[in-house]
DNA sequence: CATACGATGAGCCGCATGGGTGATGTACTG
DNA sequence: CAGTACATCACCCATGCGGCTCATCGTATG
């Protein structure tokens, strides 16, 4: 079963490079070629290649964009290829971009002739593959963003804060009024006005809204659910 | 400049195999070898190596928290060195924990011996490198967390806010209060006080406090930077 | 036993905040 | 040209919120 793929570049020597070096492949068959998003959009819906080929930056419709439209395609369309964006340049946003869009792989053109065949074969098992300086930055954002477990806990960031307070503060961040908190933990809510002043004295805060963001920041609550 | 690399790993034989496999590669050195993660972390603190090879399930010390000790190094230990993970298996846990410790890739053990040597490269590099299914599994993860920008905006989400709109809530989210807001944007403090009222009445909010929990919900804001 | 800390709550005070209404100017669009 | 959307600002009002002080009651901890 042979790999069918397209190639979406605005560069034609490209397009062309490309191709010869795939097609001399015996599992990879290049079944079309377009010079800008909206073709390749078009010549993929017609040729349902398994890959595609796509250059970030083109004239008419970029590359991210004609990767949303194939990857999200709209009722009707069944066929869903795999995307493998290509790039000169490596540039964060675009990266970030593609992969939200569902993106398969991200490749620098300067990447060895070797590593773009195994990146299609990869791409076409269902894997993924992203060029190394790619690859670092995707690990450090998401190390960053969940960092390794605090060997002292979470507790250490919020500074002294006592069971009660951190209950309350995670109220706060629900964006219960003091009112509201004061029924949910059943106290007075002159109570949960010296709990929350506390609170705001301890961490250097101004008001509940600081407060949130201080939540968020620290990790007390987090995004999505 | 040759590349100094160790390999940490309980089975002697694949520690041999992989010393022989490497140490034919003329930039490449096999400065040490250990059975255990509590001897690897060791070996490494002597011999000082750019990469280190690193099962993932071994006796005494397995891979992971042996990761932890080498990226996190106590005071007074300058070495850092890179850590490539191997592993027989691919389980989730294992990637996730390994990738938050700071590890620069991430392969599995039976990974063609080319994607090995050149691993080891790309790890001492500084880039990183993952096994195509991992890849697959961090980008979809990625997706997830952040899904694509539906077509019509992260705005529609936002029900209708103007580009002000949009820009005061911004702040709000960072903790201004609506006389730093109309200073930062140089407007008087009422207007800023109508904008406000028209953000909360038109995402259903009651206060700024809301206001912030949805900015971060909504990823107008992100925590971490 | 004395001390300290955490949780609970009261009273008071002042201001930032949020709601409501209305007005003006600009810019775009049908 | 009329209609609409947006940004700007003013005035008024009620109150939620945060600052400050003080008091009581447990429970550890020395």
């Amino acid at each position: 079963m042979t790999i069918k793929v397209i190639i979406v570049d605005d560069q034609a020597m490209v397009r062309a490079g490309f191709a010869a070096l795939l097609a001399a492949q015996s599992d990879i068959d290049v079944v079309g070629e377009a010079p800008d998003g909206r073709e390749g959009v078009e010549v993929s819906r017609r040729a349902h290649p398994d890959v595609v080929l796509m250059d970030v930056r083109m004239p008419e419709m970029d590359g991210l964009e004609a990767a949303r439209q194939l990857l999200d395609p709209p009722r009707g369309v069944i066929h869903r290829p795999k995307v493998l964006m290509l790039t000169t340049f490596d540039v964060d946003d675009y990266v970030y971009e593609a992969l939200r869009a569902g993106a398969s792989g991200f490749l620098l053109k300067d990447a060895p002739p070797a590593d773009l065949i195994s990146a299609v074969r990869v791409v076409a098992a269902g894997e993924a593959l992203l060029a190394p300086s790619v690859t670092r930055r995707l690990i450090a954002d998401f190390a960053r963003q969940r960092p390794a477990p605090r060997r002292d806990g979470p507790s250490a960031r919020r500074s002294g804060l006592t069971p009660r307070e951190t209950e309350v503060l995670e109220l706060i961040a629900r964006g219960l009024s003091n009112q509201e908190i004061a029924e949910s933990l059943v106290l007075a809510e002159q109570t949960v006005k010296t709990h929350i002043g506390r609170v705001l004295a301890k961490l250097g805060l101004r008001d509940r809204a600081q407060a949130v963001i201080f939540a968020y920041e620290s990790g007390l609550v987090t995004p999505g659910q």
